[in-house]
DNA sequence: CGTGTAAGGAATTCTGACACG
DNA sequence: CGTGTAAGGAATTCTGACACG
């Protein structure tokens, strides 16, 4: 319930903030690369979050990296992220196992 | 330049956000309690920073408490709060000198 | 593949006013 | 005073397509 993930700004905001133009935002969510909500309407919304991501898109696009090759970096980073919590809470089962015995 | 503050979230947002309506939210504006940016063609932008005044606003307005009444409140606390960073500003000018001196 | 653009329509927002009270 | 609403227009966004490459 961060701000920054709070999904609340529209595309043209996000446009102005990261430099890209609609076109780009639209086709990297295409690729998915990013994930927007939508209102009842339809229209996207993104978060800050969204934002430092995009600007992170560009930077590799400018590397020369294809969209695809900016995915699989994300979901290789996101399983990372993913075992990384996991033995974080498994240490905490071990130790809450431990601290129950003594 | 904290996201907090950046005036990026349109008026139908905030309205969500708020449970408040467009017609309060302006007229709050009207009423000199809020002041959102606007973009080049005119809408309004507001920060979560406003979105959280607003939901104060509301608050007083259920407590009966009349939009003057709120503004002023709000003008005393802003001159409250720049008095206190004037004086820790004129401290840390003191430190500085005696600091030096030493 | 990644991006620009023109096209037509729909969703969103704006202002000023009338209404009630 | 504070808020709802209908009105007309303008700004914003959406999708699908064509273009280039």
């Amino acid at each position: 319930m961060d701000y920054k993930e709070k999904k609340v700004i529209t595309i043209g905001v996000v446009s102005e903030l990261t430099g890209l133009s609609e076109r780009q935002i639209r086709y990297y969510e295409d690729r998915k690369l990013i994930f927007p909500e939508r209102s009842k309407g339809g229209t996207r919304k993104y978060s800050f979050e969204d934002v430092e991501s995009l600007v992170e898109i560009a930077n590799h696009r400018e590397d020369g990296l294809q969209t695809y090759e900016i995915r699989r970096m994300k979901e290789k980073q996101e399983r990372y992220n993913e075992a990384k919590l996991r033995e974080k809470m498994l240490r905490g089962q071990i130790n809450a196992h431990f601290n129950i015995r003594k």
